[in-house]
DNA sequence: AAGAGGCCCTGATAGC
DNA sequence: TGCTATCAGGGCCTCT
């Protein structure tokens, strides 16, 4: 699920429903996530509010109000779910993303406020929870990631530097988030075809004018994707509403050999693996 | 230093 | 039906 259109999505519903609540109960049933979730996790949060949700990159930050933090990463299954209390005072199922209804397994951790929970479910467990500190030890977890498509410092004069001498491919500079950070395996594809870059271009050929390109389509793509809500790949079924739309739009991703969608065009769209993930493009098209 | 590859984990699906 | 193999939207770590 999670690239940072669909990492955007969850924290606005989260802003919406659970600013400001008081966090009253926290259960954790399964603490071997990505990192284990430490002992004083449940006792930690207890009794804060929820001061402010933000997003940076695919972390969603939360400042609670000892001034502390915490975040939350989804890795590559990991779901947030709101349950109500109905007025018989009984949890009913409803969701922020991806399904309305709540899964029966990998429920892994559950935040409980007044008249209202959010479950974190997580099959594969690649996803994580982490308490910071303070403002410093925020920075420091995220020094080592790079602007997001969005920022001023992504800029022509920063990845014309940064791809100088690099005989690495396009593709896995945009999954480097070293390099620049937010995007994912989808948006890395779907991104090269506005571009009419192949994936498999060494940085280092690349011209001024593709740069650019780069730049704009990657702003553009992933602007595109939170207005339609992100992309729901694998949706479970049952789901009433709230999922993405933007698979709809998808040019190349998960269309291997289907027509290439770019105006008198007659490829057709390959899949290829590019370091262990797949890629997909036009190779007419994109060159 | 840069780049390739393995690994963490469960579930869905394809092929025999 | 039931097995096995492969793949899935991420990122960290190790090795060369």
């Amino acid at each position: 699920m999670p690239e940072l259109p669909e990492v955007e999505i969850v924290k606005q519903s989260l802003v919406k429903k659970i600013k400001f609540e008081k966090i009253k109960k926290v259960i954790v049933r399964n603490r071997n996530l990505r990192f284990k979730i430490p002992r004083n996790f449940e006792k930690f949060l207890k009794n804060n509010i929820i001061k402010k949700i933000s997003r940076f990159s695919k972390y969603i930050v939360f400042n609670l109000s000892n001034g502390s933090f915490f975040i939350i990463h989804l890795g590559m299954s990991g779901t947030i779910h709101l349950i109500k209390k109905n007025k018989y005072n009984k949890f009913t199922n409803t969701s922020f993303y991806s399904s309305s209804i709540l899964p029966v397994k990998h429920n892994h951790v559950e935040i409980q406020f007044e008249g209202l929970k959010i479950v974190y479910n997580d099959p594969r467990r690649f996803g994580f929870f982490k308490i910071i500190k303070d403002k410093n030890e925020l920075l420091k977890k995220f020094a080592h990631l790079g602007p997001e498509p969005f920022f001023r410092s992504f800029s022509l004069k920063y990845i014309s530097r940064y791809f100088k001498n690099k005989k690495k491919n396009i593709k896995n500079f945009l999954l480097d988030q070293k390099f620049v950070s937010g995007i994912g395996n989808i948006y890395a594809s779907e991104i090269l075809f506005f571009c009419k870059i192949i994936p498999s271009r060494e940085v280092m050929k690349l011209s001024t004018n593709e740069c650019k390109k780069i730049i704009y389509f990657s702003k553009l793509v992933l602007k595109k994707a939170i207005k339609k809500g992100g992309s729901s790949i694998k949706n479970f079924k049952n789901t009433l509403g709230n999922e993405g739309l933007f698979q709809k739009e998808f040019k190349v991703y998960q269309r291997e050999n289907l027509s290439c969608l770019e105006h008198k065009c007659n490829g057709k769209i390959k899949k290829r693996f590019i370091s262990n993930r797949s890629t997909f493009f036009c190779d007419i098209c994109q060159k």
